[in-house]
RNA sequence: GGGGGGUUGGCCGAGUGGUUGAAGGCAACGGUCUUGAAAACCGUAGUAGGGCAACCUACCGGGGGUUCGAAUCCCUCACCCCUCGCCA
């Protein structure tokens, strides 16, 4: 969300970020019903004004002066109420309105439609090159009897998956990982739940427009979020929070659900695209300082990018383009690691910086030095995405028996083997 | 799931229909005093919207209602605490 005053008086760029995000809202039209909601509210105040003035005089005046008083009060209360349809129809229509209005993309976005025009920055990691041919990810956890396809989609349907033995065992051992590194970096660990209220998907800006990627319950006020950016996001909701405590940076994992409506036929094998995986979450509430905020987002890149390197695998840097970055985001990148089947880089991690966007939504405000109340930046990245960064762990560390290389910052987490898995075959 | 009690400003906490936007305390800010600080004393001070301004309006967990008038009464929802039951 953007501060309405800022709309009123920088209609220009707003309309600007509307055209090059491709989101489909009317600026004009928001800022005719910002007009005639102002206009309404002077006339109802006015009367308000004259209703609360009215009151006051009703216990000092005389039993003879009294029944015309109460008598105006009366007419006063009932030409309030007649205002009140129109003024809750406005005060609606401009909330949606300014829900959907998109935050300004920083000046380095590239103008794009979608994620073709993502522009790469750089890839870092050499391919593997291998002397044999490899296997891609459902051979080897097939392979290895890490997995049951079949079994858990009688279970739990299309999309879902199961890991077994060492495969099991490794998906942990990736989340333990990244929990310890992050937390070595000073962020927060949290363990946190995926079961939230649907006004928390408001608050991040999930809502409205995502609705249909997101699992609601029957009978229960409650939906599964896709990320622990939306319980991490909401946690310090309506609170005014003081400068010392900020920055704040918490490492959140949860599960995660999406329902991946309108992808369907897309990644249907493996690991790629599940309906339910687990991620650990970074997620930063800072000072709303553009400098600032900036300097986060290189934080929360740099340590994905870590957090990849020591894995030992292969990645590039995007920066999406204005068309694919979503309505909230000032700055993107996505981070996408080489899966060797498919001789391409795949989306694993995803780096946002919303600036004071998210935080509005979310009344997520501290007191600066000055003793003003503002509203914090907020910025996301992933840490890691289980099951999905095994894809490109397995793949790339694949050996010419089946045999899983394991990279050295994972053996504390897995007995200290080096390598796992028996040879295919 | 049953029963009981709660939810007030940054924090604590008064307040059960009429100058209460809200006592008091703590914290904060400005000042006096002091070499400096502390203490003490004096003063300032909620958030949001509208208006050039004086000022006006809204907000005492959310929503709805009663009333000339609601933090105060009623309904409803959410959450918290206690308690009984159930349970990984």
């Amino acid at each position: 969300m953007l501060d309405l005053k800022f709309i009123r008086e920088n209609a220009g760029a707003v309309k600007h970020a509307v055209e090059v995000k491709g989101v489909p809202i009317d600026i004009d039209e928001l800022l005719r019903i910002d007009r005639e909601l102002v206009d309404l509210k002077q006339r109802v105040e006015a009367m308000q004004a004259e209703r609360n003035a009215n009151a006051k005089l009703v216990p000092r005046a005389t039993p003879e002066e009294r029944p015309a008083l109460i008598q105006r009060g009366k007419d006063l209360a009932e030409e309030i109420k007649a205002l009140d349809p129109a003024l809750r129809a406005h005060e609606d229509n401009l909330r949606q309105l300014l829900l959907r209005v998109p935050n300004i993309p920083h000046a380095s976005v590239p103008v794009g439609k979608d994620d073709n025009d993502n522009v790469e920055l750089r890839r870092e990691g050499q391919l593997p090159a291998f002397e044999f041919t490899p296997r891609d990810q459902v051979d080897l956890l097939e392979g290895q009897g890490w997995s049951d396809f079949e079994r858990v989609a009688r279970v739990s349907g299309s999309r879902s998956y199961l890991l077994k033995g060492e495969g099991a065992l490794l998906e942990m051992a990736v989340q333990m990982f990244a929990m310890s590194f992050l937390a070595g970096r000073g962020f927060t660990p949290l363990s946190t739940t995926a079961l939230v209220r649907p006004e928390t998907l408001v608050n991040s800006g999930h809502f409205p427009g995502d609705e249909e990627s997101v699992y609601k319950l029957e009978g229960d006020e409650l939906m599964l979020a896709g990320t622990a950016e939306v319980p991490v996001n909401s946690l310090y909701a309506g609170e005014q929070l003081n400068a010392d405590q900020l920055p704040m940076a918490f490492s959140a994992i949860s599960g995660a659900f999406r329902r991946e409506a309108g992808s369907a036929g897309r990644d249907v094998r493996g690991l790629i695209r599940v309906h339910e995986f687990r991620k650990v979450e970074q997620y930063v509430i800072c000072r709303a300082d553009e400098q600032e905020g900036l300097k986060w987002f290189e934080t929360l890149l740099g340590n994905a990018e870590a957090i990849l390197q020591a894995l030992e695998l292969p990645y590039r840097v995007v920066q999406n383009c204005t068309g694919d970055m979503g309505a909230g985001k000032v700055l993107m990148y996505d981070i996408e690691t080489w899966v060797p089947s498919e001789q391409k880089y795949r989306e694993t991690h995803s780096c946002s910086y919303l600036g004071d966007w998210q935080a509005r939504r979310t009344g997520l405000r501290y007191r600066d030095e000055t003793g003003k109340l503002v509203y914090a930046h907020t910025l996301n990245n992933t840490g890691i995405a289980t099951p999905r960064i095994l894809v490109p762990l397995l793949e790339n560390h694949q050996r010419a028996d089946g045999t899983i290389h394991v990279p050295e910052a994972l053996r504390p987490y897995l007995g200290g083997k080096a390598v796992l898995g028996q040879p295919i075959r």
